[in-house]
Formats: C-alpha cells, structure tokens, sequence
DNA sequence: GTCAAATTACGACGTTCCTCGTACAATGAA
DNA sequence: TTCATTGTACGAGGAACGTCGTAATTTGAC
C-alpha cells in the first residue's frame, strides 16, 4: 500500500512526491527558484494557465531531463506542486501558500516580468 | 584626467566604479542577486539604513574578502551603487531604479524577509 | 614621510548549478 | 501484450558560486 501526502493524488496506488511544508518555505530559495530564466518562464505560463499544466505543456529550448530537474527545483522550493495524473505529471502553482508567507511577492514578481518583457522586445 | 560615471565621486581624481545603467538591469539577475543570504542581509541593512552606509557599517559573518564580493555581485547587478568617500566605500540601494523597473518588487521582498524573520524565531 | 584603516586583487578550494544523453519506469490505449 | 507517451534516474561535463587567506592599494591623519 502506498505512502500517501499532502497533495493527494488522484487515484490510489498513484506515484507520490514530497512537497515541503509551508512553513519549511524559505524566502531565499523561492528567489533562488525564481532567479533562473527556465524556471521563471515555468512559473509565468503556470501563472497565466489558471490552473494545471503538464510538464509537456509548456515548451522550453532546453532537453526534457533539463526540464525535470527544473520542475523539481521548483517544488522541492515550495513554489510549485505536482501530481501524476496517469502518464502526465501536473503543475500548479502554490499561490496560495505563498501568498501567505510572502504577500504580494509572488505577483510583483509577475508583473516585474511582464513589463521587463514589454521594455525589452520595445 | 579621471573618467566620471554614473554615481559622480565625491571628488575628482576619485576612484570610480562601473554601474548598470538602469536599462541594463534585468529581473532574474535581481533576484539572483536577492537570493543569498548575506547579500539579502545588506539589503536589508541599507534599507533600514535609508541612506549609505560603508562596507565596513554592515556586520557579516565573513571574511572581509567575500564581503567585497557580495557588494560587488549587488552593485553589478544593479541592486545597490557604491562610491569611493575617503578610505571608505559606500553603499545606497538603488530604490529609484528598481522601483521604476519591478514596481513595488523590492518593498515586497523587504516585507517578506521581515515576516519570515519574525516567523522563524517565533 | 609614515602609519593605520578600509577595501581590493589574486589565486585557490570545494560545492552547487545547468546542461546533456542514455537507459529505464509507469501509465493508458490499441 | 504491445506500443507510444510521459517523465525519471543516473552519470558526466563545464561553468558559476561562496568562501578564504595573503599581499597589495588607496586614502587621510599624524
């Protein structure tokens, strides 16, 4: 029978993966997480997704073990949470939870991003 | 005749340091910048500060060597500017940039440092 | 001119990081 | 069962990072 946590899976028997507790959520490592291009780029489509993303649904120029060790950097920081849904693996940001340690962070640094997008491609 | 930048020395023939210009700072240098503690400590500092405040001002728990480079890694990436005043150097954030570049960015990871603070030693 | 104070330059060391390719595992569909 | 899809584990290479100590530099004061 399986270890089951936090971010209950779908169905029993399902993979499970560890996300830190909120209270384990340092302010260093999310800016770590969010201080590399991929990983903002991942935070910013999930943003805008409302919702759950595959981590096949959002293209990154770099290779899929490239991706994974992204993906992982990001929940095992607390910014994100993942769960198998059959073949797929999905993402969601945990808005929430950061919002709660860290309000108004995570948006600003949103907002930072879309208007450095604007000022650079003019 | 000595080359003047930027954050004009206080005297001439000053030794003078090479800053961004505000156009050249980019958000994920920031936050990278932002994401190691010491670093964020000296922010933190110079923010309370409201003014400037030399190296030698602000108490680490390291060497004076990697104290150097951690200004120089903030000052590099556009987080603080730094002048020459005597035998000392200087440090002010540059508030005005960032603030005009990521609204409100910094005033939220300031908070958020405050918070986590007050978090972890209850 | 000498001296102390503040900071840097340089070189070094070990660690973490980002990247990749290849081989493997889990799942759902045919 | 077989297969395609999705993602992982592992190991490796190279770059960047954080740290240090020592020697040198700049400056202001005596």
């Amino acid at each position: 029978m399986p270890t089951t946590t936090t971010p209950s899976a779908d169905r029993p028997g399902a993979r499970v993966l560890d996300h830190p507790d909120v209270t384990a959520i340092r302010l260093e490592d999310v800016l770590h997480a969010l201080a590399d291009p991929m990983r903002l780029r991942i935070v910013r489509c999930l943003a805008a997704a409302q919702g759950e993303l595959s981590c096949a649904g959002i293209e990154l120029p770099v290779s899929k073990s490239t991706c994974t060790h992204h993906y992982r950097v990001l929940r095992e920081h607390g910014v994100i949470s993942q769960i198998y849904r059959g073949t797929a693996k999905m993402n969601v940001l945990r808005r929430a939870d950061l919002d709660a340690l860290f309000p108004g962070l995570l948006e600003r640094v949103l907002e930072a991003a879309e208007l450095q997008d604007g000022r650079l491609d003019d």
